[in-house]
DNA sequence: CGCTTGCAGCTTGCATGCAAGTGTGCAAGC
DNA sequence: GCTTGCACACTTGCATGCAAGCTGCAAGCG
């Protein structure tokens, strides 16, 4: 029994605990991150049919909070509720996979163009952004050597976030969280295999490089080519799963 | 009493009603939509408490999808929940406001100037476009002489999403859906009055004309230039309230 | 043998009961 | 008059019970 419920905080562990800072911590939202991650990672077949029942037992909770779980994702079109039938994972879609990806490319374009316009290393905000990426991409290095996908995988989300972050725009963000699960879920096809890692870091030093520089056109372009090195990423596992794609 | 669960569609009126072409319609989000609106025509004071309670009883529902409505809510920064107290409608920031006309400005150029590179009008699919398209433009004429910008607001809306639509993007619609409820809750603060419809109007005739010849270029700069206004207009609004934000 | 029909077992949608946390007002004591 | 503490009313979070719909299968009929 993977219980979820036991990681839920006591209320009161010994004193108050900031209840307006701390966004609120609901059974529901941690059903719903539990199962975008198992629908993102594909451990959820595409197409297969799940029931609020069967989860809830598995994870030890009731049906209520994951009943609001399942509507959440099915905003996210993670899933799709057949009224008295079950809840049916959302197939591998190369449309929808194009939708998101344009979605994020006309996001990040322009905010990474802000972050570049407004960049200035004497702002210890981006002293510190500018520490954190340095970090990731020695990080992201180590990851090709030691063929540990996953973590590049994880590194690569990091660094775009703290670019992001600097953009200081909540509802862009959240919406490229948003599309990235669709996104993601292409790449865990095939996690396990090496693709265009090497590449995908010289892309960001060169961002980087950029948007230090001030550099907004630069910045755009690099962006651009990068997220079209991903695109053609793509393109290949498209052709090589053809058959799970609807 | 504004029974909601009234405009519920029975069941089976006689026969099968298609059950997988029509969405869904549940009380939830019969509730949602009723909430939304209130929130964003500023019917619900923003900074004000609401109670699940109170609102399941003045629709004549339980609880349970008022509390689902409530928490798709809270998602869109529209509702913020507190955990034993109620939930408050969300104030109105400035700063928000400026995040979602960021994230607008950005998703909408990019959606019209792939409409305007695809514009084909040998295809029916554009013709029958255009034909809605006029037929908006000269409706909000009408609504400029006769003074009804409650119709104008709604034409205005109706007339980006007729090109939107030409776009394909499900996602980016219903991302510009979810902004728009920050961007309209401001107009609603001035409805009865005057501003800016003819100079709106014109840009949209700016906008069509670019499209129909192609001109990507030039429609997402007519654009850019429409959203700019409307974003003075925001800022005019702001100014004469700025004791209504935060 | 093929077709229809009804029933059983599943599913979700919604109502409701209970528990736990928060704020407020009043009363008692200083 | 002021402070302090407590009880109560009210809130949401979650579990659970009930109703209604969908699917599949088996029995019965032509």
């Amino acid at each position: 029994m993977n219980s979820v419920a036991s990681q839920m905080p006591k209320r009161r562990p010994g004193g108050k605990v900031t209840p307006l800072l701390v966004p609120r911590t609901t059974l529901d939202t941690l059903v719903y991150d539990e199962l975008r991650k198992r629908i993102v990672t594909l451990v959820y077949r595409p197409g297969s049919l799940i029931s609020e029942v069967a989860v809830a037992e598995e994870l030890g909770v009731s049906r209520t909070p994951v009943h609001q779980a399942f509507l959440q994702l099915s905003h996210e079109d993670l899933l799709q509720i057949l009224p008295q039938r079950g809840a049916l994972v959302a197939e591998l879609s190369i449309a929808k996979v194009k939708q998101a990806q344009f979605v994020r490319e006309s996001l990040e374009i322009s905010a990474f163009g802000e972050v570049a316009k407004a960049w200035n290393a004497a702002d210890p905000v981006y002293q510190e952004a500018e520490r954190k990426i340095l970090d990731i991409l020695r990080q992201q290095e180590g990851t090709v050597v030691s063929r540990d996908y996953l973590a590049f995988t994880q590194l690569d989300v990091a660094f775009h976030n703290v670019i992001l972050d600097l953009a200081g725009n909540a509802i862009l963000l959240s919406f490229i969280h948003d599309v990235r699960a669709h996104l993601n879920r292409v790449r865990y096809l095939e996690l396990q295999e090496a693709h265009h890692e090497q590449e995908a870091i010289d892309g960001h030093w060169k961002i980087l490089d950029a948007i230090r520089k001030n550099d907004v056109e630069r910045t755009t372009e690099e962006l651009r080519l990068h997220l079209k090195m991903l695109e053609e990423f793509r393109e290949e596992i498209f052709a090589r799963h053809r058959e799970i794609f609807v």
